[in-house]
DNA sequence: TGTTAAGCGGAGATATCCTCCGCATATACC
DNA sequence: GGTATATGCGGAGGATATCTCCGCTTAACA
């Protein structure tokens, strides 16, 4: 149990690249809506084997996990700067904007993360959790300022958002998102009870 | 071209006795959170082969979607119901209410729809017409009374209903799903513009 | 430059979906 | 009842996908 970590060999540069590779066709496969698309084709396009894919990523959902963690990142880095820019609520009508904004140009990949019959709620847990954090700190800036009612669940709303991206396929479908913001953000008021 | 119906032969009994087993063994597989449970393993508890199976249902998802379609109809039939029971917002909030029991309750399955990955539009699309009928006209009545803004598009509240659940595993799951309905009507209101 | 651990890659084991088609039987008609 | 036949049954097996295993290669370190 002793928790010693060993001086370990700096990783190999092809190894990062393939893992660079990798990340990049799958991402761009699903931003093509290639949600399925065979593990073995993303391996043939980044120009590795397969079991190099396999042992990079384990399996299908680590992968999928791996390829959107990174925009994760940025979109939850986005709010401290829209805080610092705006009044709270605006803060928060304009990040949760934006994240309509990035699964409307699948960068969040909604319908992969669809994919994970059963996983879905274990790989949520797992990355959402930055945007979790950011949507928390967006809300508590709100209430603070006592513009939003106190018993908010702050995740509900991205829950939302996410839902609708879900069953969206029509053309009008980022309109009614953005609605929808406005909606929640109206129904999260003190003044309406 | 001749639309003629032709004077059918009678469906066999043990035909509609092997479709009913099969529909009661996937709603009990699905609703026990068995999601991806393979085919052959349905066909095998319900007592019949696999080929039987495929017969009545092509595939997969038209399997999933035969299961829950009835319980779909249901949470619409209790729309007009409700209509007649309350005012119109009070009506619409019990029916949004209602629509989240039966996700709770597995009835409405949302796992299962997750699983049909980019299926899901078509799908919903097809068994989601009864349910946004039922909210459809919900709304409608509210907007009619004064109450709720018109430039609602209804099928966003369930959209964001069932968006809540996908992510749904914790404890206190259900109850965050029911203040998002008291969100999302308090702003939907005309006075919260 | 030699040693060695880390990484590579693809054959193939396993699993799942779905098709095909000969056999069985419930229905309809006599 | 008895017979004809459409309808349904069922599982072998083809197609495709996921994931494992292990001998070979190569980058990192001295």
């Amino acid at each position: 149990m002793t928790d010693e970590k060993k001086p370990r060999r700096r990783p190999r540069s092809d190894g990062q690249r393939n893992r660079e590779n990798l990340l990049n066709v799958a991402k761009a496969a699903f931003t093509a809506g290639e949600v399925d698309i065979p593990l073995d084709e993303i391996a043939r396009r980044a120009g590795v084997g397969i079991g190099t894919l396999y042992r990079h990523f384990p399996n299908r959902d680590a992968l999928i996990e791996a390829v959107y963690r990174a925009e994760l990142d940025r979109l939850a880095n986005a709010a401290p700067v829209l805080a610092a820019q705006h009044p709270p609520v605006e803060a928060l009508r304009a990040w949760m904007r934006l994240f309509v904004d990035y699964i409307a140009a699948k960068l969040v990949i909604a319908p992969a993360l669809n994919g994970l019959a059963g996983g879905t709620g274990t790989l949520y847990a797992q990355s959402g959790t930055v945007l979790q954090s950011a949507i928390d700190g967006l809300v508590a800036a709100a209430v603070a300022s006592g513009e939003i009612s106190a018993d908010i669940e702050p995740v509900d709303l991205l829950r939302a958002l996410a839902g609708v991206s879900n069953y969206a396929a029509g053309p009008g479908w980022e309109t009614s998102a953005k609605r929808l913001v406005d909606i929640l953000i109206a129904g999260s008021r003190v003044s309406a009870s």
